[in-house]
DNA sequence: ACCACGGTTCGAATAAATGGAACAGGTCGC
DNA sequence: GCGACCTGTTCCATTTATTCGAACCGTGGT
């Protein structure tokens, strides 16, 4: 296999409770020889990939990555609308906001803003989760085709709990469901007694499309609460599809979203 | 040169105001031909290096490196304990906080707590500096003895103002005073009106050194005011050096650090 | 229709990656 | 102190991926 490719399947060796790799701790992993690997490492050290703990034989994510990924995420003027909406919802209710992306059939967390409550809900950034079993996930795939939808999904559905999706059927009735009233939510399915709404919002000059959720123990909140978050996440939408052009907000009607 | 050093070179490419690249781009900025350049992004697109936008032929970084940068901070328990003091040291002061660690002669931006001030300090994320010119760089380099300081910098300084250290004796000099009262400031140094004090902080067990600092504005902060600050600085390393082991703080006097 | 431009494909020459074996350094147990 | 063992590195002939120029394709402009 071509180092690239060698390279990349290292990185993706680096886990949260994997931050420090070995000769033949990878070796190992991926089933190379150790000549190779060594090589392999060093060359990853030497253009920046990685670095060795100063005098150990253990290898870490260089800080060129961090940078670059760094650069991706800022600058980007939807994100910056969507942060800072969020942000103020956040302050607002007291509960944990996260900005994704879709993935393949991921989400991808890329912001979180930890609410004030006791009990937090915690999901890491960068963590993935299944899109069709998110509230984040749902909103974005409800942006793209039935037809993309299926085709992203060759395989049937594993859902995570019963609240879920079983199959792409109440899949795309879900979706439908969203498409209509501009939000989704998902109650009880990937993580027990959470409770998520989330909308999606696409700046369609810079093909980004982010999604935003807010996500609270579902046994703390009454139904009125619940629509007032709505409520707050459509208005913020709306005021960013509003400015980056998004037409999709443009086709709901208000009425709607409440 | 290798696949791998041409791919680290493309990473390299992408900054703030360049996200998006092209084939194009690349040959023209690494000098390789068109086909090279071809090839080497499809593969770093296959391997989960970039991906391209949608329809267009421009590549952007990946999720993989955000997915990789993201775990590298995280579960750190010398950070985790720098966050929370610095988080805490910035509600109070309503000032801007870094976290940075030293990168060869450079220090990086891990971590901003904004200030609530109006003028806000601004260093975003991820963005460098010559550690020999910066509060945080210096109590980082402190932590070096003077022969290693001197070997990272074969060439002369180069001071970006006049209040830097000029040459490696007077870096020395403002070292060696670091190393006796444990902080270390700069005053209008890399940034103009920019007061910034630092201390570092080091967790031997996994070899990780941080240094953290406030910054503000260097005409609103009276000596007081400043004193107050270095105070709080201290007392938040120590805290963390108890915890970690780190001998550094045990050998300064409480005292000189007032 | 033409041209210019960006991207891709092709194929032979080249340079790099590969992996087995031998080597080096360290630690552990006896 | 000694050997067994584990880890990482170096070496070298072999393999194979990578390279680069040139030809090829699409598109957008005039």
């Amino acid at each position: 296999m071509s180092t690239l490719e060698n390279a990349a399947s290292v990185l993706r060796l680096f886990t949260a409770d994997r931050l420090e790799l070995t000769v033949t701790d990878v070796a190992r992993a991926l089933g190379l020889p150790k000549s190779s690997v060594s090589r392999l490492l060093k060359a990853m050290r030497d253009s920046g990939l990685l670095t060795n703990v100063a005098g150990t034989p253990r290898y870490r994510v260089g800080t060129l990555l961090f940078e670059i990924a760094q650069l991706h995420q800022q600058n980007s003027p939807l994100m910056d609308l969507a942060e800072a909406e969020l942000r103020a919802i956040c302050q607002d209710t007291r509960h944990t906001g996260y900005i994704s992306i879709l993935d393949g059939t991921d989400v991808l967390v890329l912001r979180m803003h930890p609410g004030r409550e006791a009990l937090r809900v915690v999901t890491p950034l960068g963590s993935r989760a299944a899109a069709f079993a998110t509230a984040n996930g749902r909103a974005l795939l409800a942006r793209l085709g039935n037809d993309k939808v299926r085709s992203l999904h060759p395989n049937p559905l594993r859902p995570p709990s019963a609240n879920a999706p079983a199959d792409m059927t109440s899949l795309l009735d879900r979706l439908a469901q969203a498409r209509r009233v501009g939000w989704c939510e998902a109650i009880n399915e990937a993580i027990p007694d959470v409770h998520s709404i989330a909308v999606a919002v696409e700046d369609a000059a810079n093909a980004e499309t982010f999604a935003f959720c807010l996500s609270f123990p579902d046994s703390k909140i009454s139904q009125v609460e619940s629509r007032s978050i709505v409520r707050a996440l459509t208005d913020a939408a709306r005021r960013i599809a509003e400015k980056v052009g998004d037409r999709y907000w443009q086709s709901l009607p208000a009425e709607l979203a409440a």
